[in-house]
DNA sequence: CCATACCTATATCATCCTGATATATTTCAA
DNA sequence: TTGAAATATATCAGGATGATATAGGTATGG
């Protein structure tokens, strides 16, 4: 999927200006999927002269004013090819894991830091998903994506914890 | 972490050309780092000359010529700096979950689909990690990584596995 | 025995995406 | 009152990907 159909998929949820998309960004598809600025304002754009989305200009009192973009019917058909044509694929890019490849290598401060580092952001992670999933109007299957993210940042925090002692301490003999 | 600073990663495990380089993207860091040729061979080349690989060529019979590339002292160095200096960042994108959100708007085909395939890709995933596990002469890192990844493809797929009926079944009445 | 598919090896193009930066205004907190 | 943070849009330089090109060798099957 690149950016021109994940906006489509963020207008799925309400019509949204740019700037509100890339919150959508940052919020509701945060765990799953990402886009800059620099790719959604063209993406908007190409989708307008395509037909896809339609845009009306909202006037703010005591904010810049704002275009705000709406699915037309074959933005919304698009999509839904869209999601039919994907073959779901995945795509995971982990510096820590690489750090950790590398533990040998690393002095004994920036091992602990880096782990402890690492079990704060999934923390973080799991509470954050924690408190959408219980702010209700979730349909089945935004709950099963939130569920999983809580259940595999879970399962790793977990492997985490399990194993950290075997690169903290010190160096036990076997 | 760039191109650049993964070719190091990648020759620390040992000298290799560029194909060769690729080919440890493929089944070493495959789980955690990606890296396409288009990446990798400019990267050889700027590395050559900053001074931190150097490079023979070796004729071969059967096969093509290769430049087989070696890390240099300040190239070791440079990388080791790298792996301090990282923060140990992650992205994850999920054209899967993607699908499972906008699960409501999906064939009971294509979902039936789409997570049968699933399912069969962690499963793939975990047996080529348990067989690179059981080689033998893997550091305490790298066992850390090829665990960390079994334990997590295995979270996924017993999720998936326990919430796959909510949307394969005909429609259970709650 | 020959076709065709796949492996080794390197290279590059068009396209796409990110991080950083720019601009301008407003609200809110120190 | 000073400055940080939010709203809103835009774009550039640098990187990365997927596809494609070249070119010869090996292996498999009909």
């Amino acid at each position: 999927m690149n950016t021109k159909e994940l906006c489509l998929g963020a207008l799925f949820l309400g019509d949204a200006s740019g700037y509100e998309i890339k919150q959508r960004f940052e919020t509701t598809f945060s765990h799953f999927q990402q886009a800059s600025f620099a790719a959604i304002y063209p993406a908007l754009t190409r989708l307008k002269a395509e037909g896809l989305v339609s845009s009306r200009v909202e006037v703010q009192e005591k904010r810049p004013d704002k275009t705000v973009y709406s699915l037309t019917e074959a933005g919304r058909q698009h999509f839904i090819g869209a999601l039919h044509a994907s073959n779901g694929a995945e795509t995971f890019r982990s510096d820590f894991i690489l750090l950790m490849f590398f533990a040998e290598h690393l002095s004994a401060e920036k091992l602990t830091a880096v782990l402890e580092q690492h079990e704060e952001t999934l923390r973080r992670i799991i509470d954050t998903l924690t408190e959408i999933r219980h702010c209700g109007g979730h349909s089945r299957g935004q709950l099963f994506t939130l569920d999983y993210g809580i259940a595999i940042n879970q399962a790793s925090l977990a492997f985490i914890e399990q194993r950290k002692a075997e690169f903290t301490s010190q160096e036990p003999s076997s």
